[in-house]
DNA sequence: ATGACTGCAAAGAATTTGCAGCAGA
DNA sequence: TCTGCTGCAAATTCTTTGCAGTCAT
């Protein structure tokens, strides 16, 4: 597996130790074209199912999601069901959230343009900027 | 107090029965001029602690709230502590949030813009698109 | 009278924390 | 070796639920 010392070098350079359950939890979510969305609790079901051995703990996904977010790697998303959401695409963009199953999905960033951004009020500056487009099906 | 009946009117009017614990949340939410932002749990503790007599339970805030959500006389607020925020304002306009004391303020309209809204999916249609604006000190 | 509403306490869901043991550097 | 990390369980926080009693109509 050439990709595993990669990421290790990936970790580390963030100031990670690349303990067996972060490269395990990094290769999952780095080592793939498209973009990923997920909670804490999906990914500790993804990843602890295709495990035969050792399961990685839950609280050890909350620590290591929370720490490749602080390190730049994901980036938290706000829906509707006041959840956590993360995101491998840490670049600026928006998403839709769909309301009937709570999946979300990249907005196309030809699609949607924001103009005028506000000020911050005085003494604040943004940090950054969250748009949720909720979509539910026609039928509603 | 001549709002009393007027309050219960609006109750009314939305199918709800104006009763004492929803008139005098009613009153505290929607008898002022600047519009408000809250979560639950900080509205119980305001009206709890300027009543003398009965509190009103925790239970009947969250149900109250809901209530006049469906009713259409307030909006939901996802803000990135993952927590309902409720406002009453409750037309189409966006926040700041304050990561640095967790509270919500209306953006002036005149001051933001979306462009080229995205169409949703097929068989999908938008519901609501919320914008949150993360602030914090410049200190940081 | 008859539903709808309230209040309590218990349950639930998501997330965090404390700490002993373990494993990278 | 020596911190940092993991894993477990307990704790926290926010929110919902069940149900008996109460109130609006």
């Amino acid at each position: 597996m050439k990709d595993k010392s990669k990421i290790a070098e990936k970790l580390r350079s963030s100031g990670l130790r690349p303990t067996k359950q972060r490269v395990q939890i990094a290769k999952f979510l780095f080592d793939r074209e498209k973009t990923f969305h997920f909670s804490v609790e999906e990914l500790d079901k993804l990843i602890n199912s295709k495990i035969n051995g050792e399961k990685i703990s839950l609280a050890t996904f909350y620590n290591t999601v929370h720490a490749f977010k602080k390190a730049g790697h994901l980036k938290e998303i706000l829906t509707s069901n006041n959840r956590s959401y993360f995101d491998t695409h840490t670049g600026a963009h928006h998403h839709f959230f769909d309301l009937d199953n709570n999946k979300l999905t990249d907005i196309d960033p030809t699609e949607i343009k924001i103009k005028n951004f506000p000020n911050a009020p005085k003494g604040k500056s943004i940090k950054d900027i969250d748009v949720v487009i909720n979509i539910e099906n026609d039928s509603h």
